[in-house]
DNA sequence: ACTGAAAACAATTGCGA
DNA sequence: TCGCAATTGTTTTCAGT
């Protein structure tokens, strides 16, 4: 799982455009379409490259309203966060679910078609899981950098 | 800016994988590949699609630590706010920023190689950034729900 | 607006360097 | 690992329903 400053190169690439031709890639890399094809066929099978998918605007599909929202469990007890974990993964409003360190236990990304739809989701959500202390919920009233591009560190040289 | 059904479905496909032949979709549509392409087309040409992109491993790419950090600023007036905008996005490290209402003025989102980097991004970005008041890192132990995948909205039905 | 066939284009594979 | 050339596969265009 190791790569080189042009994979690096066609990772900052594709991490913009997945849909580019590998001729230009290859433009833009200074290689040839079929090296630039062989090796993203590498950092895709080695997992480099995690997807790729299609970004959809929530706005475009009726779910204009984003939040962030804070979790605090009354326990971190491992069962009852593991519970919580399973919680998050079936429940298609939260698009995004992070188990962290700090003010809360976990951080929730929802898209949501209007603040009603979002209260009704919060009552259920937070009845099917008693073991919520609090959460703290914040609009999201501008995504100003919606990135999906990691930056990529120089890669190691063993020349 | 429309969509019935089968553009649903499309979109549900490639927010997944948007890797697949049109073939493929096609048939987990039961359109033919001509249909799901023009479709497509469209999706990406009205911004219901507003981009492709490979997703990259943080970790595989020497930025195994993720944090969310809720920034409060001194004041909320606009061009502060505004010049903290320009700060997140010229900021290589935020890979997501969030304007939002409730206990912080921005989320941010960031990856780093080490705890120590990240020590040192906070001293160059707060201090380039006085108008900060205070923030709160949390970093994140796991990413419990990882998906790119907004749910949509079935769509209005005007037959 | 859809399908199906043909043409254009891109990706993959094999080979020599 | 690369580039080139040949093959395979995918996308796009065009005509017809």
């Amino acid at each position: 799982m190791r790569y080189d400053r042009i994979d690096a190169r066609i990772l900052e690439i594709v991490q913009k455009n997945n849909r580019l031709t590998s001729e230009e890639i290859g433009e833009l890399t200074g290689l040839s379409a079929t090296a630039c094809q062989r090796r993203l066929k590498r950092l895709r099978s080695d997992g480099i490259i995690e997807a790729d998918v299609s970004i959809v605007s929530p706005k475009a599909v009726g779910n204009p309203i984003q939040m962030l929202v804070l979790v605090t469990l009354e326990r971190e007890r491992s069962d009852i966060v593991d519970k919580f974990k399973k919680a998050i993964k079936s429940s298609a409003e939260v698009v995004n679910g992070f188990f962290v360190t700090g003010d809360a236990d976990f951080v929730l990304y929802i898209t949501s078609r209007s603040m009603e739809d979002y209260e009704q989701f919060t009552r259920r959500f937070f009845h099917v899981n008693p073991e919520i202390k609090t959460y703290k919920t914040m609009v999201i009233l501008d995504r100003v950098k919606a990135s999906f591009a990691i930056p990529i560190e120089p890669p190691a040289e063993d020349d």
